[in-house]
DNA sequence: GGACATCGTGGCAGTTACTGCCACGATCTT
DNA sequence: AAGATCGTGGCAGTAACTGCCACGATGTCC
């Protein structure tokens, strides 16, 4: 990696931590791209050659978190679907175990505002159409899209719910042991599944 | 319903349709609040005080849709679980089955542009949360959220996946028919359920 | 039916996220 | 060492959104 590639490295993660500091601190309506600019010692024109939009400053975390680990799937050789599955939740899960405090301000940011909910929402819905491709590719059948979107569905309903408890525990709880418990649920049918009315 | 609010209503419609005009026929960027208020013929700070943010005008008929659907959930005595779902899932289908052009328009738009797809994923989340409150005061254990919150995603994940594929087949597929194949899935268990691996 | 209270309307000024353009200077290549 | 490449950032501009305020239409009370 050159000199080049180093910098713009540093400088990235730097603008990163000053407005995650900065947003923390005094709120994300409160922070202006200026601001944060200032704080890193960049022109903003340059802040947004790294970061296109404001959210994408709070979202990018789990963005990443999320598609380093799916890579390491398409990596992996062969291996039974629902083993490989819950390896994947396994590796989101550890990816961002390594920095709770984050995905903590994460949550705090996103949740009062709209707009950095709905980013995180699309996250996750790139993802899974990710996912549900990488799914598709180990069918019987792997033109059977429905079955894939709702296998890939199926895995990142139960992240968001690991994370979701595992948040309202005040980042005390293990996420691994939370994922266990929740795939057993799915495993053991006790999730009511929509029937149509018929005696 | 007096003089003003029959106003504000055929205002609020008239709005909504003037925009989706200019969306699908101009493109959503390239078309401004203030074309819109113009071909509504109203102030766009008027415009404003309807749809606070641009992406409302594209969303407001999925979350109507969605909302309106949960409240005769609400309303409705006591029914199985698995059987109120399946009612609630083909009310949001049946009142989308309404006005089919416009589901179409919503996935134009909201496909290519970030923000409209992210506000429509924010949509989809809320009413999850709605559901799955919904769903908690029917579950043996009203306590148990993580039941209730993955119930809640299976019935949307469902919903998606319908509409998905009946967008795809360019809106000529019945998603009653879809519904009942998709739900079918899941019932039999066809779906792979993450599994961790131990021999 | 008329006077007063209520409330939607919309104009104006201002903030802020974001973009295209262009010149400068640092890094990489040969 | 000289030239090509590329990140940087300043400047001007667009457009989404907001607070404030006055006007006029609707609702209410006598």
């Amino acid at each position: 990696m050159g000199i080049r590639e180093q910098k713009m490295a540093r400088t990235r993660r730097l603008i990163s931590e000053k407005a995650f500091e900065l947003f923390t601190c005094n709120g994300y309506q409160q922070t202006t791209i200026e601001q944060i600019a200032v704080a890193a010692e960049v022109g903003p024109r340059t802040l947004y050659r790294y970061f296109p939009t404001k959210e994408t400053l709070v979202v990018e975390f789990v963005r990443t978190s999320l598609f380093d680990a799916l890579e390491e799937l398409h990596a992996q050789p062969v291996a039974p679907l629902p083993v490989a599955l819950n390896t994947v939740i396994g590796r989101v899960l550890d990816v961002m175990a390594t920095d709770p405090a984050r995905v903590l301000a994460v949550y705090d940011i996103s949740g009062p505002n709209g707009s950095v909910r709905a980013q995180l929402g699309d996250v996750l819905w790139s993802w899974r159409d990710a996912l549900a491709a990488e799914v598709a590719q180990r069918l019987d059948d792997p033109s059977d899209r429905v079955t894939a979107q709702l296998t890939a569905a199926l895995a990142i309903n139960v992240i968001e719910v690991v994370v979701r408890s595992w948040v309202n525990s005040g980042g005390t709880a293990d996420m691994r042991t939370l994922a266990a418990e929740t795939t057993a649920l799915l495993r053991d049918g006790k999730i009511p599944v929509p029937t149509p009315d018929q005696a």
